[in-house]
DNA sequence: CGGTATCCTTTTTGATACTG
DNA sequence: CAGTATCAAAAAGGATACCG
């Protein structure tokens, strides 16, 4: 059965939201498809150290919970398709600003790391 | 030495963003401190789940990143309250966003669930 | 190829106690 | 009160093999 340590609380929009991306590949995930890649293997190429056995759990979580489907087509080898439904897509605008942000921050980041390292 | 499996990629901003803030909790932790909750006490007890351990160390992460700075009081107990600082505070607007989409899809999420129990 | 299961290692977390 | 350390428990992750 479903469990939860804590229980999702539905009138809190960023509960909801971390329950449904809070996993640091979901993001990237999602914005992949988007961009075209849609079938696993591609994915796993696509997405800098991801496994296969994590890109499935997290793809089987997104399906779950609405934000993407997947068509199979039963050739051999079979071929699987992931899309975005619309709950999926309606993340977009979110996702493309939070790359957005990434890239403005991305140079302080780069030095504050450099920095920290340069520490020890 | 500061050690990552998967190097970060400073020309994705999704993997930047994803360093700093792809932890479940940093999210509602800026939030809170924007509200103006400030003191690592009470920031416990306003979120949900979060244990004192857990919360110190996110914090930490989100000072080394410059996302929050601290002021400390050296009274006895002694007080230290967190704010934001201007790069922690470009973010509020994306957190507003995330939280709006949440309520947003709350209703349908709850339902997605129930339907996942009864399956069960 | 996509998906699942297994085994084992690494991280994360919780509970607790201690220091200044 | 804030912060750190320790230890045990839980969760997440990698590698691999197998099935349809």
């Amino acid at each position: 059965m479903y469990q939860r340590k804590i229980p999702i609380d539905y009138n809190c929009g960023l509960s909801v939201a971390m329950e449904v991306m809070g996993s640091k590949w979901k993001f990237c995930l999602l914005d992949e498809i988007a961009k075209g890649t849609q079938r696993p293997r591609d994915l796993v190429k696509a997405i800098n150290g991801i496994t296969k056995r994590v890109l499935q759990k997290q793809l089987g979580e997104l399906e779950v919970h609405g934000m993407v489907g997947k068509t199979i087509y039963k050739e051999t080898p079979v071929r699987v398709e992931y899309y975005l439904t619309a709950s999926g897509k309606s993340l977009l605008p979110l996702i493309a600003a939070l790359d957005k942000w990434g890239l403005d921050f991305a140079p302080r980041l780069e030095s504050i790391l450099a920095t920290e390292m340069q520490a020890l």
